[in-house]
DNA sequence: GTTAGCACTCTCGGTCAATGAGTGCTAACT
DNA sequence: AGTTAGCACTCATTGACCGAGAGTGCTAAC
């Protein structure tokens, strides 16, 4: 639905609407327009309107004799045709940009993702999510192997998306430096450009028969994998959770006890942004269209970012059907946006 | 105040009330006592000795024409002489020797602790708090620098608690793995047994005019440190927010945001944990013994864990004054037992 | 096609009385 | 002297009721 499908008093009336609900929380009604913007129409005809809008599906009524709110197809239209772009204010801007300041460079992804969760939340005064890289579908860089004392070695993993593991090893046998070095040279040669999906026990049985010339090295190399395994799996960043209380339709604990069962399950929440994950880019997703059942009258905004061309994770926002899209699509775009950049430049 | 200050009918009855309200979250009247628990008391009796209790200080009213409930003083006195040990089920016991199963060993601190917050909130339905290893504490054991592509250089650094800490370093020169092995060795010479917190720019001064030698060490040396210096900050990992909501003194939306405030803000969190480690083992702060104005109605029960009879951090639970302390300080202390072995055994 | 007018609907806030839990006090009981 | 029955009193809670206000749909006039 991208096609104007309303002449245009009925779009000015429902963007209005829609404005103003997302301002005030309040159903709006034929009066509450006709005083504010001076459409030159009296409130019946305004009435009138809107009682085709909410026949075709755009506007509903809480209750009778209330006024309007938009129905999730009424705030599709929005979004898609009616909304007008909004600007970053300075502030923001400003803020933005000295948050991803190519100076606070070292620190990790992990900080960095932290920190974008928190700007994010912290501007939009929503929830905000942040999907880290995939791992699964990072590739082997770099693998160092150095011996500790005794019986231990800490592995040390480069991934080309920049993500450092290390992980400590017990070993059966006690490698010397030496022995180490060649081993990680003979990992290098094999596992370089493998990403850690295609990474499965195929890989690892041939390896192991490879390298049966050094002595217990089949088992360490299980032990180093197994590991590996557990860390594939994507994490998600969430900041801000307490703005949702902000918002008068969550004054009810019920409704909010509903959210923050979401926002606490990791799982459900990778589900979802694995969704935006699909579509490069800008996404919307409103009401229903965010498939989890338990998520009620919410949308979504999602951005994916990038390196080199490749989709790494996406930046969101989660927050009620009535949220201020405009402004939402400006910050999570913009972040996004700001976010590749500072990562290209490691 | 562990002395026995008062009769014995008057302890019952302050055991009775606290019992009754902890349970129901209701005032408790003379009439309820005398029902449920048959004390060969009448209504009457219990409520002179109930006037008795409050203008001593033990019990307080909402209001008049309410019943009686603990005031914080009641709640010591509970907490320090009545109460009765409770033992954990045998669920409760299952469940946390699985998760403490040595056979899970591998995945480092972070996950372990995150894994404890996790187990503490479900068992006992309160947000728990875990401090992490106080890293201004911990001490050098080993360094050792990695050479990358170009100018690029990983810093690997483990500490006696073992944790480990990896830094991408960007180097003014390019160092072959040789050189690096001279710095690493180099500077395990120099840092062995150091502890973060000593390590200030003093030794840091000293470190440089040794290293002059190098070409841009100074520099790559600065740069690790402020890296490290970054890290030094003590975390706290917080699970289970959402059980607050089941506690009926939360119900006012106001009054869990207070609370979801605190908890989403990791600095105050530090304040009330670091006050658990001045003293090993148990501790109980109820109401204002906890030292956070901000913090209102509440009561924190935590427990050290440690490792060689060193502190390392604390586990914790925050909720309403009126918990099951009995529930919560059997369980605090158990994980926190359970966490001091699972950690040994690395 | 637009609008004024009007009857109607529904929510919200406030008042009022009834209810019930609980108290403190006094006087009688053991 | 300690215990208890009885009674008057207090206070929060609940439900019924009412009026005000916002908004609608419909009709008839412009």
């Amino acid at each position: 639905m991208t096609r104007r499908e309303l002449d245009p008093r009925k779009e000015k009336i429902l963007q209005v609407v829609t404005d103003d609900y997302i301002e005030s929380a309040e159903p709006v009604g034929s009066r509450t327009i006709a005083r504010k913007h001076n459409l030159g129409l009296s409130p019946a005809t305004i009435r009138n309107e809107m009682a085709d809008l909410e026949e075709s599906g755009y506007l509903k009524q809480p209750h009778t004799s209330a006024g309007r709110i938009p129905s999730h197809r009424g705030y599709r239209y929005y979004v898609n045709i009616l909304m007008e772009q909004k600007q970053l204010t300075n502030d923001e801007l400003a803020f933005i940009k000295g948050e991803f300041d190519p100076k606070n460079k070292p620190a990790g992804y992990e900080s960095i993702l932290q920190r974008t969760a928190k700007i994010v939340s912290e501007i939009t005064k929503y929830p905000s999510l942040i999907l880290t890289p995939r791992p699964q579908e990072a590739r082997f860089r770099h693998i160092h192997l150095v011996a500790m004392d005794g019986n231990h070695v800490l592995g040390l993993v480069v991934m080309d998306t920049g993500f450092v593991e290390n992980i400590l090893l017990e070993t059966p046998v006690a490698y010397t430096q030496d022995e180490l070095n060649k081993i990680s040279a003979f990992l290098n040669s094999k596992l370089h450009g493998v990403s850690l999906g295609e990474f499965g026990t195929g890989v690892l049985n041939q390896l192991q028969t490879e390298a049966q010339s050094w002595e217990g090295l089949g088992d360490t190399l299980q032990l180093l994998l197994a590991t590996l395994d557990r860390k594939k799996q994507d994490r998600i960043y969430v900041d801000g959770t307490i703005n949702i209380l902000e918002q008068p339709e969550f004054k009810q604990v019920e409704k909010f006890k509903l959210l923050l069962s979401i926002l606490e399950e990791e799982e459900k929440l990778l589900n979802l942004m694995n969704q935006a994950l699909q579509k490069r880019g800008l996404n919307i997703y409103i009401g229903e269209e965010i498939n989890d059942e338990s998520v009620e009258d919410c949308s979504m905004v999602t951005a994916t970012y990038e390196v080199d061309g490749k989709v790494l994770g996406a930046v969101g926002v989660l927050g009620p059907t009535r949220m201020d899209y405009a402004h939402v699509v400006t910050v999570v775009d913009f972040v996004a946006k700001s976010l590749s950049n500072f990562l290209k430049e490691k």
